[in-house]
DNA sequence: GAATCATTTCTTGTATACAAGAAAACATAT
DNA sequence: ATATGTTTTCTTGTATACAAGAAATGATTC
């Protein structure tokens, strides 16, 4: 095998984490798991230390780890800090995108704009997700983009909360168009702003969001 | 013990890192460890797994761990993350700092003030430091609050480098006031630009920077 | 003498055995 | 019946033993 067991165990048990086959307080117990790996409790453990060190699951010393649960507190300030990360990149984008950035970005703009007047969110996410992945790319800050990767990453283990509003494709959309504007102008300011209001759970929108939480989520957590 | 050994390691390795006592580059043999620290391997791998988590130990896969190389343009990296974030801070501080946390601040800015026409970088360190974490409990973000006092905690291990020029520290309490003034206004706008500008490396500075810098930060790393 | 290949040694990664603390089950008393 | 205290059971945390890959050493060839 190229790598050891918990390096292939790892990104198992984050993706179940992650499509919600795992839900939050789930008590990940290290015998079972070893079962169900085939393997001992010591790649489990270390696994699962890992997890904990991204996030995903809270390990409570002598009590055993489960999948972290988040309360709404928790989600609103990762919202926070996501769409500021999302900002610096984009701002550093306009001053920083060099020529073939430029093209690949256009291009996955045109992915999403193709689907500007349908609703199907799935497609969408994944053109999208690759936007903002050139953006992140194009910020020639490597360290940023790592943390921006990651923090998406965690919080897209509550995109099944998303609110899948009519018509929102179309904004969403139209709000990519001003922002790739920006950045290829080199407008650093304007890319940064438009990407707080394009990223930030604010408004009527926040509102929705929160009366579709699951119960899980009202509980008050670390 | 209140707590398992692993987690009595950690934070010592962690200090040993940090204060410069293990540089990077620095094998860190699981057995030596062991016998260091009168454990089996088992604790100190876990606590080197957590250490890897936070970026301060690197991890190659069958070829042990290593005290994290960090290159100039991680450094310049990590610092541009960590003035936004500082700036994200500030702005939401200024909106939603509570009466008693302004006490707080015009007090940790009192201490800094009373340094400032010293050269006494240390004991300056401590209430600057004091001053800033005072920032990131008010802006009531305990997820952003993490994420800086991580990152911060992480470019402490490279502090050795910091340029010691003659007034800066009245400087730096200068900004200060400026700053403390814009939070308790509730200018968040100020507060924020003020925040970036107070923690970035930029001009002049940074070029003493570099030219301070030991060899092994000259070579190219992850 | 340099380069390449095999062998040995050393270190990491995993499995298993054991120790110790936490939760659960049970018994007793009020 | 509830509450408290004890015992048992179960799970985590650590130690040790073993397996397997990487580096180092030495042998062989050109």
């Amino acid at each position: 095998m190229a790598t050891s067991r918990a390096n292939e165990i790892l990104p198992v048990l984050e993706q179940e984490i992650v499509t919600g086959s795992l839900k939050p307080g789930t008590r990940l117990d290290e015998t079972i798991l070893a079962e169900k790996f085939n393997v001992s409790r010591t790649p489990i453990r270390e696994a699962l230390n890992r997890l904990s060190a991204s996030g995903l699951v809270e390990i409570r010393p002598r009590r055993g780890a489960i999948v972290a649960a988040i309360s709404v507190q928790d989600l609103m300030n990762m919202f926070e800090v996501m769409a500021d990360l999302e900002a610096l990149c984009a701002r550093l984008a306009a001053r920083r995108i060099s020529p073939a950035e430029k093209t690949a970005l256009l291009d996955a703009h045109e992915s999403c704009h193709a689907l500007s007047g349908t609703e199907d969110f799935d497609e969408y996410y994944v053109h999208n997700l690759r936007l903002h992945d050139l953006l992140y790319k194009a910020s020639h800050n490597n360290f940023l983009e790592k943390q921006v990767r990651e923090l998406r990453h965690r919080l897209s283990a509550h995109r099944r909360l998303q609110v899948r509003i009519p018509g929102r494709i179309l904004a969403s959309s139209n709000e990519h168009g001003a922002l790739v504007e920006a950045v290829i102008k080199g407008d650093a300011a304007l890319a940064e702003k438009l990407t707080r209001d394009h990223v930030a759970i604010q408004g009527e929108r926040f509102t929705d969001f929160l009366s579709t939480l699951p119960s899980h989520y009202l509980r008050a957590s670390a």
